[in-house]
DNA sequence: CACCATATGTCAGACTTCTGACATGAGTCA
DNA sequence: TGACTCATGTCAGAAGTCTGACATATGGTG
């Protein structure tokens, strides 16, 4: 089952492990947000909207993890169809609070159920303690993959 | 800080911080792949041959988490190069089995050390038992997604 | 045999995201 | 004041991936 010292083995590798769970969520987010014309981006910059008002477009890029362009390619398309509202003008810096519109809230709902019963799906076979330890992991892994690789 | 019953709190939701490592990993990942000209899709591709050699154009897409029209274009572009051969005509049915050239074992090499060391990383601040915990849970959700999902 | 469901490879077009580049605004410091 | 650094917003083009569609090959079933 174990290779040589150069390979890496797909089958234990935790790094392949956490891209086909992440790839698995996605699918399953994919699933449940296409029938409501929205991608997962666009309800990741709602749902960040709902829980941090004013955030700019680079606070809603970090927070998605896509970068500042692509961020702001989907935050033009929602200012125009009237699921966010910008300030014309910025009131410091250049960044532009973003706020949800009624509109924009309302969409999220339905969104942000359907989201839920997905990760709630995804926790199915965990206990509490294998929850909190998730947590931990996850949120370690997160870390040390940051510290050791280059400042952005 | 917490919201009501239909909000997803982003900062202990297990999804966001799912998504979250993983983009942190191909974060990493795309930093030490790119100077080697790959990308992550191009490095599991080879990965995935090497350790299963003769694997068609659909299994090495479900294996690296991409269609088979995205696999189908990154493999043309392979072939072309160099890095893998594939049979001229199908042995049974329609599939097209793959293999590495020495060339795309030479690339690999290089390419599997960074990685490598990529997810030594990821684990560094992981005990043993938290490392077993990591691959339960992640594949507990994996499973979980699935069968709760639309059957693909 | 014919029919159907499933799986595969491929082409074409569109979409999303990315990289590279530039200008603007704020803060620091000599 | 001026120079420098950093963060932000945006434009333009390129790269990667996706959806939709079609033809082909296999196996099961009547």
């Amino acid at each position: 089952m174990s290779q040589g010292s150069d390979a890496i083995d797909l089958q234990t590798s935790l790094g392949y492990l956490l891209k086909e769970a992440s790839s698995a969520l996605r699918a399953a987010m994919e699933e449940v947000l296409r029938p409501l014309g929205m991608t997962i981006t666009h309800y990741s910059c709602l749902e960040l909207l709902a829980q941090r008002p004013g955030l700019s477009n680079s606070e809603l890029a970090r927070g998605a993890f896509v970068t500042r362009q692509s961020m702001s390619v989907l935050l033009q398309a929602l200012e125009r169809d009237g699921y966010v509202t910008r300030a014309a003008q910025p009131s410091v810096g250049k960044a532009l609070p973003t706020r949800l519109t009624p509109r924009g809230r309302r969409s999220l709902e339905k969104a942000s159920k359907a989201v839920r019963a997905v990760e709630l799906r995804m926790l199915a076979g965990l206990s509490e303690d294998e929850q909190a330890a998730a947590f931990r992991i996850l949120t370690s892994m997160t870390h040390s993959l940051r510290d050791g690789g280059a400042q952005d």
